[in-house]
DNA sequence: GGTAGTTGTGTACGGCTGTACGCCTAGTGC
DNA sequence: GCACTAGGCGTACAGCCGTACACAACTACC
């Protein structure tokens, strides 16, 4: 009988064997990620969220910015697999931009707080080269998924364009218009024939 | 005997009325932020780069936070008015074109070093309502700028995507071509004569 | 039942933080 | 020359930080 049997006021928790411990602790991380930013991330809050001791941080993780970066690899590992479901079922163009306009306005399975997280992470990784590779990663796949549909030229200005529009929409106390958002992205994605350098 | 006494050399540095300590101190603490990251700009670390005594932080800035908050809001406000004067003379969109290319590569008065402090200050935004209007003041002036040559919705959209192309640029460790960076920026300025969406 | 081994945690420690404040010093008016 | 005032700063303090580690609790095996 060793589960949680432990009644309210008892002195002992008794939560020992809890195997997927480590796995609550990085999504615990990611919650104090989001709430409170990378900056104010400590064992003792990340803790304190997961409902753990505080030995068990060092006891599961090498250090601070190990569990850092696990979290982070963990969120955009899971960021990748969204979005590459999210487009499964695109077909052609027209589907494409109501895809990405979705992604834009949170109904693709990333809401405002994964969005979030994943500026945490860039921003980190600005500084961290461990942390680099898992924003290359992430990159690469999502350019990959739009490649399905467009040239590279034109994925690599969608894929910004997305994170530019994201990030705007969350720094905005206003509301975008949804209808907008269709017809910038309608716009980058449009077949290059008709050159506007020259007009 | 507690105190260090720092005796090296001259024992006072015997500076007072320096009119300009406070702007060197917020100019110290961007110095800081692009170097180090927000989390990391302490009193100490910044009254060392303005070569400050550690008393002149609070002296002249009621807490940390406010020290943060009006380093932000200058380079804020010195971005706005680079971002202004680098559009200043634009005529047609191939001026509008180039102009935009060279700022998402730096050739604008505004480097990486610079990038990198706004995205900060975004990040900061995302939690501090009182930074907020920092970054909403600053996108209004610069989809004004933008707004002089385009509609609203295409200057929208070519906000976001500078924004996004800028952030993955300086996130990337390959150099970007500048040559496609001009091709998605021309394909995001063109009229919305022929619809996309359609396709 | 006993013992060796493994797993998990309470606690303490040195270090760094923001901030307050008493003292010192450079100016000023006589 | 001297007292006075206001401006400037060295230093102390309480608190939070990451991390290490001795020890407690549980399991496995004899």
């Amino acid at each position: 009988m060793t589960d949680v049997d432990q009644v309210a006021g008892a002195s002992r928790p008794a939560r020992r064997h809890d195997p997927r411990r480590a796995e609550r602790i990085l999504e615990a991380a990611l919650d104090v990620i989001a709430e409170h930013g990378v900056a104010a991330t400590t064992h003792r809050l990340v803790a304190a969220a997961a409902d753990v001791p505080l030995g068990s941080m060092t006891y599961h993780f090498r250090s601070l910015a190990d569990l850092r970066a696990q979290a982070f690899r963990r969120h955009a590992e899971r960021m990748a697999v969204t979005y590459e479901a999210h487009f499964r079922d695109v077909h052609g163009l027209e589907d494409l931009v109501e895809a990405v306009t979705d992604l834009v306005h949170g109904d693709a399975g990333a809401d405002d707080r994964d969005w979030a997280i994943a500026y945490e992470l860039y921003l980190a990784a600005l500084r961290d080269p461990a942390l680099r590779e898992v924003t290359e990663s992430w990159m690469r796949r999502s350019r990959a998924v739009l490649e399905r549909f467009v040239d590279p030229t034109t994925s690599r200005g969608l894929d910004a364009l997305v994170e530019g529009l994201v990030m705007h929409k969350i720094l905005s106390t206003r509301p975008v218009p949804r209808a907008q958002t269709r017809e910038i992205v309608a716009r980058a994605v449009r077949p290059a024939d008709s050159r506007g350098t020259s007009a």
